[in-house]
DNA sequence: TATTTTACGTGAATTTATTCACAGAAACAG
DNA sequence: CTGTTTCTGTGAATAAATTCACGTAAAATA
């Protein structure tokens, strides 16, 4: 089974997420094509680096398609430990965010440089003093973590977070991360995405 | 001048953010490799696509690198309006979000379906109930979104907006969206992050 | 000014990703 | 049970993106 290219993977999250709220018990690569804008060819030979053959002259069997995904993305029969770095206005908007409720991703800490801060926020997981960074994601065994702090901080975090094994980060700033090649970084700043859909929309 | 394929669009969206806050004259194509995670070459190819030629010797020309990112970027002597769709925990943290202030975009407009949501919250744009969405987004010639409403009322609203013109989504929302062709996407949510990241880690 | 150094710009080669097109497997109809 | 339809799965062809490698232009040095 060779490696799944990153393009493949980029579009199985989507299917996933697709898929997640998909009422039918089968769906076809034409289907996907009008939902998700891939064509029907990608769909289907995406599909077949999966090696599940549960698909022909009907689509696809989603409940399977679905156990397939999960299990190359990784989030089957596991628990991915996340932090919040930064608690502003977006940390706690995202500190009191349900949406990974039914995942397999859970918070599992949040940081601050101002103590003021992480005791006037009150969460279900403990808040801590950013000088507490490193120690919290070893002995918590975090692996991803979500940065929010002002700019200004955004690069001097992630160099701590990524010298600490941290996997992923997920960028809330609208700064470009330098870190080291075992952590991959996603941007996801207003600013960074407008720029994104202002680039490609024309 | 030949289209520029969107792999190199999207690098240079990260190269425009790191060159905002990079304090040099120049840069080369080496340290843009260290500083983002591309190699040297790509770096070279995709800025060559600028047809700029302030580079030789000592790196590119910072300065008129920038001025031409931002051209090929569309983000130069323009004014992009967008609106936010949806004033829960997630909207109300971007509308006081300070990120845009410099930039060519404008937040001109906000949409909660409850009334009294929109008459809560105050900023310096005005709030609008959702069914106004049509009507302000063509009077106001707003091009982008910011969607941070509940699941189920996603996919609709997205449809309302790629129907009444919107060029770009950026989908805060965990859901798979489907537009039509001329409206893009950008997936942002938190899950569909992580996600991302659980997939392309290892 | 001549020489050396640096790092770009870019054809050509290679690798990666997408599209085409169709044989064949599963479901279905009669 | 046989014929028909549907839609996958995948080699082969094409297109796109990246990498290589080197000629060349600008700056620095002496």
């Amino acid at each position: 089974m060779k490696p799944i290219p990153e393009p493949t993977k980029r579009r199985f999250v989507l299917l996933e997420r697709l898929l997640a709220r998909y009422p039918e018990k089968t769906i076809t690569s034409q289907k996907i094509e009008s939902l998700l804008g891939c064509t029907a060819a990608v769909a289907r030979r995406d599909i077949s680096s999966l090696d599940i053959r549960c698909g022909a002259s009907n689509g696809y069997k989603v409940e399977e398609l679905r156990q397939a995904l999960a299990q190359v993305l990784n989030i089957k029969d596991v628990r991915h430990k996340c932090c919040i770095v930064g608690l502003g206005k977006m940390g706690e908007a995202l500190l009191k965010n349900t949406e990974l409720e039914d995942s397999c991703f859970t918070i599992a800490a949040g940081f601050d440089s101002s103590v003021n801060r992480t005791e006037i926020l009150h969460s279900v997981f403990p808040l801590h003093p950013t000088t507490m960074l490193e120690n919290v994601i070893k002995e918590e065994g975090i692996h991803f973590a979500i940065l929010t702090v002002e700019p200004q901080e955004a690069q001097p975090l992630a160099e701590r977070l990524s010298a600490c094994g941290i996997k992923g980060i997920i960028n809330y700033t609208p700064c470009a991360l330098s870190v080291s090649e075992h952590t991959k970084v996603e941007n996801v700043s207003l600013l960074t995405s407008l720029e994104t859909l202002s680039a490609i929309s024309n």
